[in-house]
DNA sequence: CACTTGACCTGTCCGC
DNA sequence: TGCGGACAGGTCAAGT
């Protein structure tokens, strides 16, 4: 469920609350979620300060004054939490209202210096986070592979046209799935600029016309910037770096409105499954032609 | 190589 | 009420 915009969001606020602090000790119960040793986390996280929070595609760097990142990956329940000095003592908000973490999800803590805290909370585990070399973060293999920016200057219409042309014999929503097509697009923006194009999820990439690809890179990049500006979606589990939930999803035009009218042409919208994904249609204005 | 499916997990929801 | 099963979906490994 993070995807690009959620993504975004929570680099937005850490990148605002984390510069400057020193890691003062880490807490972690499930290796899976950050299997780096005590030794490692010992020489390169305790002690270092942030420097700057990036993104790419889904992924997290959290650069520290060592050669080291915190290299972090939210898939579905994955969440980035921080908490104040002056909100809590330890994990203890005083708006009410607030969950309390610790929690069941969490994961792995990191405590700063000047007691402030970061939670990293994942009720799935899919999720990880590990200390890598920055210098070496790129060498990973799915950076080698990973697709273009969609927000920036290298997403144009030529380079997408050329990455969807090799995956010509799959569905179009698979392709905009694919990573290495395009960084940051998941089920739900790949189900939301397929309805703002018209073009049915199930359609196979060589039937998908010149202009409908056009129509398609417009509204991937419209759809992901009005989400980044509603503070992403939260379906279930998301909230970004202060614990809050996004908008997006008051303004989605398909995702999770099976049952309701289409806001184009008043069709009934419905859930099928391409790509093996829960995928949203209006089977009126987005016809499979072929 | 292109493409699809299953695995990884746990909480929630639905039907019996 | 309790319980089993389906479902949620990002990415990788393994399959066709």
């Amino acid at each position: 469920m993070p995807e690009l915009p959620e993504v975004e969001v929570v680099r937005t606020g850490l990148n605002r609350l984390l510069p400057g602090r020193v890691v003062k000790s880490v807490l972690s119960d499930n290796p899976k979620s950050f299997p780096n040793s005590k030794n490692q986390i010992d020489a390169y996280l305790i002690g270092a300060s942030v420097v700057s929070v990036e993104r790419r595609a889904k992924v997290l760097m959290i650069h520290l004054s060592t050669k080291y990142s915190l290299v972090v990956h939210l898939k579905m329940t994955g969440q980035l939490v921080f908490r104040g000095e002056q909100e809590f003592g330890a994990g203890h908000p005083t708006d009410s209202l607030v969950k309390v973490l610790p929690d069941a999800s969490t994961r792995v803590q990191l405590q700063f210096e000047d007691d402030s805290m970061l939670f990293f909370n994942d009720q799935r585990k899919f999720g990880w986070m590990r200390l890598l070399v920055t210098q070496e973060i790129q060498e990973l293999p799915f950076f080698q592979k990973v697709g273009p920016e969609p927000l920036g200057p290298e997403f144009t219409f030529e380079i997408f046209n050329t990455r969807l042309s090799k995956r010509s014999n799959t569905t179009i929503k698979a392709a905009l799935l694919d990573q290495s097509v395009l960084a940051g697009v998941g089920n739900i923006y790949a189900d939301e600029s397929l309805w703002a194009a018209k073009v049915h999820p199930a359609t196979r990439v060589r039937e998908v016309s010149l202009a409908e690809r056009q129509a398609l890179h417009k509204e991937i990049i419209a759809v992901l910037k009005l989400s980044i500006e509603k503070g992403g979606s939260t379906d279930r589990n998301y909230v970004n770096a202060e614990g809050k939930k996004g908008s997006y999803i008051a303004f989605a035009k398909v995702f999770r409105r099976e049952g309701e009218a289409c806001y184009r042409c008043g069709q009934e919208i419905v859930k099928i499954r391409v790509a093996s994904r829960g995928t949203h249609v209006c089977n009126r204005c987005q016809k499979i032609v072929s």
